[in-house]
DNA sequence: ATTAACTTCAC
DNA sequence: TGAAGTTAA
């Protein structure tokens, strides 16, 4: 792209430019980025720049880059209604570099944006503003993803919760609402856009053309459809969130989450709908409905939750909360986490929950706790690749909420459930799927057994087993790991764990400056990496058959098998009407969203680097920049364009010390000392050790 | 009414 | 596991 400078290239030289900078905030409605650009008058260029790069090893999965292209093309046309130009694209391996070329070219003199939190964004969108800063450049930047800004809601101290139920319970009582949604702008004016260098953007190869076309019919990105399904959620649905949310192929989840995480919808807009309809159920007496509006409600929370975690403490997505969970052997078994990918555990529900995701990238929210919990308990992978991989493969793939979700079930979180507790997934199997409609649909090799061995064939009498025409260890696998065996080690580990951490901490208390090693920094398989092209910015789809993921199915050795399988689940389509979308991969298409990296170490995130760079100070302290929240309700309008959410180092925060992921020197004692349910745990170690 | 036993569900 | 809510006595 040329360097000339900008107004000759894009048309006419008017009083004023903006340009909105689009990310996940993929809307018109209640866009206050966008709002206030068409407020102040003159010209809006609405960009976006496509920089996966930046994330790191969190490059977008093959789904997720499907979405964005399809919510673009949406949005560019509702711009385009409203009389804007095109949105212009640009494609770069540093947004910040794009941004300020974008700004060259088209001679504006202010930016606007919505806030995000992920630890790479809150890093990027402060030297975005100092960098703007300096050319003179107004830079706003808005809260559009949250219902109340992270620094706005802390306890009586002032402090950052960190307990999720306390944390959602002052969301609610807040003294002020979360600002109401905004309409979308009535017009705006781009003036002539035509010279302005817009670059395509490629967001699948052709391998994956094919694997698209598929989502297509079951999902239709972009924010009105998003508003529709809303619609659709409220007016059915939600009414019986209450009752239904147990069920593994529960029809009424709301399937908002995709629309969500690309901030095609609003959350504000969510929470006053769910609210109204919750007013009017609770007048009319009707409670299980409005019981199904407060949990509603609560997941919406969850995800608030999520960012206020990655917000206070960036390093969530990589590093366990609770200290001495770096000390956690896990179980570095790539061919154990390749089993579980393919759903070949031997377990039912778990099984059928690693084939409903690998065909659909759909996954209900009660079999991802499911899966998720085997992943780290019983087979004690660590947690991390299992974060990755639903990165990789979920539609609604979201840094935050997945790191929030894994961190809770691998009990690094103060509120998580117990390490220490394996949940048995033939239970939760008659718990979830009670008639084991859920496992026949999605482990074919399964459907004839009867459902008072569908959740645990391995106990099922021989005939029973014959008459169904499973034979165990050959068309479907025994037990990977018994339970009891995962419990003894689980024990094991946890005592090795807890000596690791006394001797660490005994290390420190010494004078060390760095404690003993750190399980948390296993790297992922060379699988789950992806090569990055740096000198051209592209990344190169290095074409690896993964032939374990093609069929979600059978092991190699039973091609006679695989074949039923794939006829099966061709078949299944049309009788999977409770299935929330009829998206299925034909198992033979090829794919290789999985791509190797051999990037260089700078965008690579790994503990040290990424240490580094929330290390390098800033001089705003949280504190500097939240208003208080008296403030907050009184100017919220006018002030909100001013704040931005910069990380603020740790040793400024006096409450950080709880979380070990902050600082350096901190044990797990600080934290222990302050929740207390956690010192069973710990009496337990203390037991263990004296032995 | 008050307590104890029993069930449910965790972010 | 244990807090909260529910039922039974």
């Amino acid at each position: 792209m040329s360097a000339v400078s900008s107004s000759s290239l894009c048309g006419g030289d008017p009083a004023m430019r903006s340009v909105v900078w689009f990310r996940r905030d993929l809307r018109v409605e209640d866009n206050p980025a966008l709002a206030a650009a068409a407020r102040a008058g003159g010209e809006v260029v609405p960009a976006y720049v496509w920089s996966p790069e930046e994330e790191g090893p969190y490059y977008p999965g093959r789904v997720s880059r499907w979405w964005i292209s399809q919510s673009l093309k949406h949005l560019d046309a509702s711009l385009r209604r409203l009389g804007a130009g095109k949105l212009v694209t640009r494609r770069s391996a540093d947004a910040v570099v794009a941004l300020l070329q974008l700004v060259r070219d088209t001679g504006a003199t202010h930016v606007y944006f919505n806030h995000l939190y992920d630890p790479i964004s809150l890093v990027r969108d402060h030297r975005l503003k100092e960098m703007l800063a300096a050319e003179g450049i107004v830079v706003q930047s808005f809260n559009a993803d949250l219902l109340y800004e992270p620094w706005e809601v802390v306890d009586d101290e002032r402090q950052p919760f960190t307990m999720f139920t306390a944390f959602w319970n002052r969301c609610l009582s807040m003294q002020y609402d979360p600002p109401a949604p905004l309409l979308p702008p009535k017009k705006i004016n781009s003036g002539d856009l035509s010279m302005c260098p817009s670059e395509d953007l490629i967001f699948e190869d052709d391998s994956e053309r094919g694997s698209n076309a598929l989502l297509a019919r079951a999902w239709t990105p972009g924010w009105q459809n998003a508003d529709k399904a809303l619609t659709a959620f409220l007016n059915g649905p939600l009414a019986d969130y209450s009752v239904n949310r147990k069920k593994a192929d529960s029809a009424s989840t709301s399937l908002l989450s995709p629309h969500l995480h690309f901030g095609e919808l609003s959350v504000r807009k969510v929470f006053h709908l769910v609210r109204m309809k919750q007013l009017v159920w609770s007048n009319e007496g009707n409670h299980a409905a409005e019981e199904s509006c407060t949990l509603f409600l609560r997941s919406i929370g969850l995800r608030e939750y999520s960012r206020y975690l990655s917000f206070n403490h960036p390093s969530s997505h990589e590093r366990p909360l609770l200290a001495h969970l770096r000390f956690f052997p896990w179980v570095v078994n790539e061919s154990y986490f390749k089993i579980w990918r393919q759903g070949r555990t031997g377990y039912p529900l778990v099984d059928a929950g690693m084939r409903e995701l690998w065909a659909t990238g759909w996954l209900h929210d009660r079999i991802r706790v499911v899966v998720s919990s085997f992943f780290v308990k019983v087979l004690q992978l660590p947690w991390r690749w299992g974060m990755k991989y639903f990165w990789d493969t979920l539609l609604d793939a979201d840094l935050e909420s997945d790191a929030l979700g894994w961190q809770y079930i691998t009990g690094s979180l103060p509120d998580s459930r117990e390490l220490d507790r394996i949940d048995n997934p033939q239970f939760e199997g008659y718990k979830f799927d009670p008639h084991g409609e859920y496992v026949r649909r999605w482990i074919p090799e399964l459907v004839r057994l009867p459902t008072e061995w569908i959740h645990h064939p391995w106990d099922a009498p021989v005939s029973v087993l014959q008459a169904a025409g499973i034979e165990l260890g050959s068309n479907y696998p025994l037990p990977i790991v018994e339970l009891d065996a995962a419990k003894a080690r689980l024990q094991e580990a946890l005592s090795e764990m807890w000596q690791l951490e006394a001797a660490s901490r005994a290390t420190m208390n010494n004078g060390m400056e760095e404690g003993l090693g750190d399980s948390s920094e296993v790297p992922f398989p060379e699988e789950l990496q992806m090569e990055v092209d740096r000198a051209t910015a592209n990344v190169v789809m290095t074409v690896r058959r993964r032939e374990d993921q093609m069929v979600p199915t059978m092991t190699s050795s039973l091609n006679r098998a695989e074949t039923e399988v794939s006829a099966d689940l061709g078949n299944s389509e049309d009788t999977r009407a409770q299935v929330p979308f009829h998206a299925h991969f034909h198992p033979r298409v090829e794919r290789e969203d999985m791509i190797q990296n051999t990037e260089g170490p700078a965008l690579r995130i790994n503990g040290t680097h990424q240490h580094n760079i929330f290390q390098q100070p800033q001089n705003h302290r949280r504190e500097a920049l939240a208003p208080s929240v008296s403030e907050a309700s009184s100017s919220w309008t006018g002030r909100e364009g001013a704040v931005v959410p910069v990380w603020s180092p740790p040793a400024a925060s006096g409450h950080s010390e709880t979380f070990a992921a902050d600082e350096a020197d901190v044990s797990s004692r600080s934290y222990l000392d302050r929740h207390p349910q956690s010192h069973r745990l710990m009496n337990w170690s203390q037991l263990s050790q004296s032995l």
